[in-house]
DNA sequence: TGTTTTTAATTGAACGTTCAATCAATAACA
DNA sequence: TGTTATTGATTGAACGTTCAATTAAAAACA
């Protein structure tokens, strides 16, 4: 008999071992054999429980992809929040303490940067993409007119990917991030006071 | 003697090809032989001219953030103009026909990707980064009090990386580059409004 | 002007290195 | 013992760099 659940359990070894890796070397200088040593695994098991390092490094990006969905849905367990506190608590799960790790986020930005000549990755990303917006959009429309909710989505969601990415960049990344989290939800309260007094002078 | 002033004609020969091959094949599959082979020269020329592939690349990515500095620049040899014009010229720089280019967009992802594990790079980003924050406060200081001013040019400058971002990974990338300019000029113009009609409450 | 000399630009084969993938051998387990 | 999990040496392709040889343009000369 083989050993119960190994598999999962390897390949999540492995993911772990792959995100080490490109926090610590970046993706390019990540190799099979960084990848395996730091799992404390031979080089030949990458290929046996994913086939080869392409899928090993599409599978790390997805559990990142599930990371960033789970932290949201953790939040809104709660019965129905209102759409200004969900519109909060879509920020607050994109900087998550998990989402500003090093591992995530050197991963993060080789991924966007494969994304645009590796189709599966691509894939991957606007699924993301998308699902950041969306989000956000279902959350605005309970609070602007149409219009008002769409452009306000596109803003909140450029202005979330932008803080991230500089964050990111940055030299005092724990600080940018957090003032970053507060900038993004003072937009969000900015933008429904503003079209509230709008649509109020219209009257 | 051979040809006079041929140096920098390479050089930038050199530099368009790697820009190609970047747009074409990406970073991690853009070889000497690939480069050489656009520019239609030999492998050996690389080395010849810029020491070795990694300078060509910094060579390349310093030619980008020239090009940044100077469709801005171009822009504000008028005789000074008001703050909220000068606010939606950086805006205009900064998704310029070259910058919506996918010679253009392919290398700077790359290049945010690079920045994280390599010093040269990142050196690069944060000039860049700091320049577009810079620009942006200036302007912002002459219509708002100093905090708002401040909030207001990092949450544009965000804004602006987001969209560019998302736009270049987008699948119609141009319409979308096309959307995020006027979206990120009504954010500005809509933080002017609101931060004014904040101070006249005030009195 | 026509010829020769000088000079640097350019080539591309060869070299050493690095990497992902493979697979026969071994270890761990039931 | 038989089955599966794991190892790690080996392979061959791909890469950046190097450099002796070649090419062609400019300079010097007559």
């Amino acid at each position: 008999m083989p050993k119960l659940g190994i598999k999962p359990l390897r390949r999540q070894q492995l993911i772990d071992a792959t995100l080490r890796s490109i926090s610590e070397r970046g993706l390019q200088n990540t190799t099979i054999v960084s990848i395996s040593r730091i799992a404390g695994m031979s080089s030949g098991i990458i290929s046996h429980y994913f086939g080869g390092k392409k899928e090993l490094i599409e599978a790390t990006v997805s559990y990142l992809l599930d990371q960033l969905q789970q932290s949201l849905l953790e939040r809104i367990t709660e019965e129905n929040p209102p759409s200004h506190i969900r519109l909060h608590l879509i920020v607050e799960a994109n900087f998550t303490e998990f989402q500003r790790s090093i591992l995530a986020t050197k991963t993060w930005l080789s991924f966007w940067a494969m994304s645009m000549h590796d189709p599966a990755m691509a894939r991957l990303q606007s699924i993301n993409s998308n699902r950041l917006y969306s989000n956000l959009l279902f959350s605005f429309k309970e609070l602007l007119d149409p219009e008002s909710a769409a452009n306000a989505a596109k803003q909140t969601a450029a202005m979330i990917d932008g803080f991230w990415l500089r964050s990111a960049l940055s030299e005092n990344a724990e600080q940018e991030f957090i003032a970053a989290e507060l900038l993004c939800k003072k937009f969000i309260n900015d933008v429904i006071k503003q079209e509230i007094s709008n649509a109020s002078n219209q009257i």
